[in-house]
DNA sequence: TTGGTGATGTTT
DNA sequence: AACATCACCAAA
């Protein structure tokens, strides 16, 4: 199956269906000569400064000003003092608005995700190796250094190998760690998929 | 399998 | 003081 890099397209637009269309699509990270490839199997839609849990509500800052650049950026933010999630920004220039990557099936180099996860000599499933947002940044290896990174690169990019996730394989449901308050049905995830997080 | 807790540092 | 989290351990 011929595998098709996403166009600049894909990402400027609305990021509720950006999000749902990103399930299925596969991360590819390239370091040195080695390819890590990933397919997406939940997500989170982050509105931008119409969303309360987005950290763009409060306009740009120094830290999330990736977020406010055009669509098919990404977006690496540091976090709980020892993690980092990465996220597709989305849309025109200035919204804010960004799709959190929650978490994603290994597909390739799963022995390099092992090592950079630290499994070495421990009897853990693969399905814990990228089975949510800081789980994948470090089986990827992507940190600080990555955000910002343009997804039409070579570096780090989302390709489409022909799989699509029909509608109905599909579930929304509330995001994870967002206060009832100000939460909405903004997370995917495939149905049954045995690689979403819990 | 579930729930509680400590780790650890940046942002507001 | 809160935080878009994770690993570990104890309890059941």
């Amino acid at each position: 199956m011929s595998l098709k890099k996403l166009p600049r397209s894909f990402y400027l637009r609305p990021t509720l269906t950006v999000a749902r269309d990103l399930l299925g699509k596969l991360l590819i990270r390239r370091i040195d000569d080695e390819q890590l490839m990933g397919r997406i199997v939940e997500v989170e839609a982050y509105l931008g400064e119409k969303d309360a849990a987005s950290h763009a509500y409060r306009g740009k800052t120094l830290r999330n000003e990736v977020m406010f650049r055009e669509g098919g950026y990404l977006y690496v933010y540091f976090t709980y003092g020892m993690h980092y999630c990465c996220n597709v920004v989305t849309e025109e220039a200035g919204k804010g608005r960004a799709v959190l990557l929650r978490a994603v099936e290994p597909v390739e180099g799963i022995d390099t995700m092992r090592r950079f996860r630290k499994f070495r000599g421990k009897k853990k499933d693969d399905r814990e190796l990228t089975n949510g947002p800081a789980k994948i940044c470090q089986a990827f290896h992507i940190a600080r250094e990555q955000n910002g990174t343009d997804l039409l690169s070579d570096e780090i990019f989302l390709v489409i190998d022909g799989s699509v996730i029909p509608r109905s394989m599909v579930l929304s449901s509330r995001r994870i760690g967002i206060s009832e308050a100000i939460e909405h049905e903004w997370r995917f995830h495939v149905r049954g998929s045995p690689f979403a997080s819990r």
